[in-house]
DNA sequence: CTCGAAGCGGAAGTGGCGTTCTCGCTGGCG
DNA sequence: CGCCAGCGAGAACGCCACTTCCGCTTCGAG
């Protein structure tokens, strides 16, 4: 969790608006600063819990007593519990995907950098230190996407596209297969990888199998470059 | 969902034992077999109501009034609303899959076997009639593994054996690639169909792309084969 | 045939939890 | 100083899973 959640309480700088305009727009009022500060103190309350529990099925109650505040303020900066947890759902990824595609950046080719996605998105999901994190949002996750898909493309959003940027990419250096379009291709990709990331966050490899990140990255390399890829880089980037 | 909900109340012979008897075993006597039809009747009502919402969030309250029964009657049969899902969930996974294994063994090929699997389970997550059932079932399927990875394990266990003998047969066959393990292949494999079958059951494929099943198994195929299979055909069967 | 045990329907009751409401206080701004 | 929005504390409400009690029916053993 690392990135992620570590960054959460300190704060980024450009991926977290969303939800805290949200949040805050609850408080309208030219008291904007301390609003952002309550609401971070609900979030970063929040992430504790969830970081010991693993469960998102923590009361409100317990929430606001370990955050020193009271039912009355958090009904005023959240419309609902969920709307706390996708608030937290939402953070993780922007800035855990911000921070990927910096690091990608930085590496020689696509294929390491998708390789090194996969890593990380299975590396976190079975992190131990703070582990809980994950455990809880992979199970939040299929709920999240049933009771408000458009909430949940757009939260996945940044994730998607990182993926998505680097498929083209693949495409275009004539590294992947040609028969799917690049925005398929991404999205199995990134079903893939986050299916493998719930399982293993969760522990529970239904075969007793415990799956390691190179297989999962073999095997999605597979997928992603097919029977017949044209071999030969065409276009040259 | 035909292979699957239907049976569920006609009853099958081999498949549907497991937690018929457990929920048998809460009213030991000699009348087993009204025990069971009256397990049957929570089920089948519970079947109707999860096709028609397509939610697991119903009440108790609810289940019991369609299936004119009583409180009381419902936890002498099960312990809780979980269980009811559990014995749900397991039995759909159970006969889909034995239907499943039994056409795909009319099928000519390993390879045609696992199309027929991947064909299967996407097309069942995205059918419109009666769909319902499995728009609720994906959203329990984590909280399932969540709760109780144990049952988890034990109920997905039809559909990854199923997937496991083609996937061994594939690479005895030399079809497949060796790099990776048959189990762990295996269960790449139900991950990124099992996954992919969520969101095609929600419909929230975040990238606002409808995912196909010849691109699903596509991608899936380059996973199996991978980059060096041994080609031509080792060993026959 | 009788009687007792067990299953059942009906319905009130219990406890947990998310959410709302009430009230009294406080701190900053005009 | 006085206004008022935000806040803390907590009571109250509604929903729901689950429990418990009562009285009826059934069914099989003696």
């Amino acid at each position: 969790m690392d990135g992620a959640a570590t960054s959460a309480e300190g704060g980024s700088e450009a991926a977290e608006v969303t939800w805290r305009e949200r949040a805050v727009e609850r408080s309208l009022r030219n008291a904007r600063a301390k609003a952002m500060s309550r609401s971070d103190r609900f979030i970063s309350s929040a992430i504790e819990i969830l970081t010991e529990t693993g469960r998102t099925d923590f009361t409100v109650q317990e929430l606001i007593e370990r955050s020193k505040t009271s039912l009355r303020s958090f009904y005023q900066h959240f419309s609902g519990k969920e709307e706390l947890l996708l608030a937290l759902f939402e953070e993780i990824i922007a800035t855990s995907s911000a921070q990927w595609r910096s690091d990608v950046e930085k590496l020689p080719d696509t294929l390491a950098g998708l390789r090194y996605v996969v890593e990380m998105v299975h590396a976190q999901a079975g992190d131990p230190t703070g582990g809980g994190i994950n455990r809880a949002l992979s199970v939040y996750h299929l709920q999240l996407a049933e009771s408000r898909p458009a909430e949940y493309a757009r939260v996945l959003a940044p994730l998607r596209e990182l993926i998505l940027d680097l498929v083209k990419r693949g495409i275009d250096d004539g590294e992947f297969r040609e028969d799917i379009d690049a925005d398929t291709l991404a999205m199995i990709m990134m079903q893939t990888i986050v299916g493998a990331a719930h399982m293993h966050a969760l522990g529970s490899e239904p075969g007793g199998v415990a799956l390691g990140t190179e297989q999962l990255w073999q095997f999605c390399l597979g997928g992603l470059v097919g029977n017949g890829p044209a071999k030969a880089s065409r276009r040259k980037r």
